[in-house]
DNA sequence: CGGATCGTTGATCCTGCTCAAAGCCAGTGG
DNA sequence: CCACTGGCTTTGAGCAGGATCAACGATCCG
């Protein structure tokens, strides 16, 4: 739950109220294997899974038995937020190495938005930044070469790691095999192989044990074309802060 | 501002006082040239601008020239809905054929989500389904050849289309050349070329002066791989209903 | 030790890109 | 009315980024 409260602060700062109150809604961690689905396409979850700890990924299975990686999944990413409006799973959701995940009733969520509007906002929020990473996906997948799309990727698990403290020393945890980055880079295993070795003899990064450290992010950033502005983090719109307050106003008028 | 009506009504029906507060909110619809910006990246709009006819999309240039088009929008598609929170657009939105563009004012906006839960719920709606087609643009793009991807796009907006009425007889308006489909697509105009060659010869669709008509729907969706779901037409939530009926209940116990 | 999974390397193949040129309009101006 | 122009489509030929296939080594684990 610190990690969400991490991510959502990088947003748009919550009292120390909407943390508690946060904190409250989480269950214990529950540790879910290596390679194993947390949610299937086409259920309807009847709770909010939180990631927690580890790494998990977004899918879709294709007729001819190939895969496609859509997003991934780090600490402080909730998994199902979207099924709050939408009744089924349009793709599945899978524990990459061994991941940590936090049951959050959704009865009780739907009450907490409900009565804090800036937890509301931090959580809609985090839908549009998982929008913005979808839109610069496709852009990476449409028109960027191999090399750059597996450096982009790096720095932005690099980023996203860093906003939930899970990268110290530009060092994350990246339990998956060259197999699984391909199907995330639209890549064959091979090829992310040669590629990541091209990382590797450039200096960018170092990979040992399911654990990337990035050697010179200025560069690796360089390399990949990557602009973390698309993150937004920091970038709350002014009127977010008004809106909220409004809201805030409306929807507590004994607390304001 | 009907097309936006009928969008959100394919999720949950809107009552006639939703409707005809959203219809006030709508000024005259101004008419945008072809290949013109809406928005630009890095810029924060003052207003939220609606597509009320005609065809735009979402893009980004990289830095070697290229165009990535990430995704179209269809009348009833609202550009900058996510600048309500973030501050600046990270991407840029340009019409492609004339098109019609509604500017609704930010703060009415915000004060009519507010106090109207099933207007709130189905912009939020329509913020989950855009997400849901960007993250199938990122499977096509990632694991189909050009033929799928293609005949893809083209089930995807005559499905989008005649859920806004704009469809009659399985024919719309498509007012963009193949270099643009060739940027959406991550494909080369000279391929979009010899795609569209093949959709004609196997008797699918037809192509006249700006508009497709798509001869062989079932067959043009098997030949794509299209299912539908993902698009999440008529796919509330249960919890949804509940919960906004909670949300009402709560912003006005007056009304309720 | 045997088996499974993953990383690495080399050879070959193919989808789709690039380059280039020619046809096809629609608009424009003489 | 016609020549000219510019954007778009169409076609052909050659090229290349990355896929595929196949084999081998490394590591881990029962």
């Amino acid at each position: 739950m610190q990690h969400l409260v991490r991510k959502i602060s990088r947003f748009m700062p919550l009292t120390s109220e909407d943390e508690a109150r946060l904190a409250a809604l989480a269950g214990a961690p529950e540790a879910v294997p290596a390679r194993t689905d947390i949610v299937r396409e086409g259920e309807h979850p009847p709770s909010l899974f939180l990631i927690s700890g580890g790494l998990a990924c977004r899918y879709k299975l294709l007729d001819d038995g190939s895969r496609q990686i859509i997003s991934f999944l780090v600490p402080g990413d909730i998994c199902d937020l979207h099924v709050f409006m939408l009744g089924t799973m349009d793709h599945s959701i899978a524990a990459l190495g061994e991941t940590k995940v936090t049951t959050l009733p959704m009865d009780e969520v739907l009450n907490l938005v409900a009565t804090h509007p800036r937890v509301n906002a931090g959580l809609w929020w985090s839908v549009l930044q998982e929008k913005a990473i979808l839109r610069q996906r496709i852009v990476g997948l449409g028109r960027r070469d191999a090399a750059h799309r597996l450096a982009f990727q790096l720095c932005e698990l690099l980023w996203r790691m860093k906003a939930v403290e899970e990268a110290p020393r530009d060092e994350y945890a990246l339990p998956l095999s060259q197999c699984d980055l391909g199907d995330a880079l639209g890549l064959s295993t091979v090829h992310v192989n040669r590629m990541m070795q091209d990382l590797r003899e450039a200096g960018l990064i170092a990979y040992r044990k399911g654990a990337v450290r990035v050697l010179d992010p200025d560069g690796l950033s360089r390399q990949a074309g990557f602009d973390a502005s698309y993150l937004h983090y920091g970038d709350a719109a002014p009127e977010a802060r008004g809106y909220l307050e409004a809201l805030a106003h409306r929807m507590m008028p004994a607390a304001n």
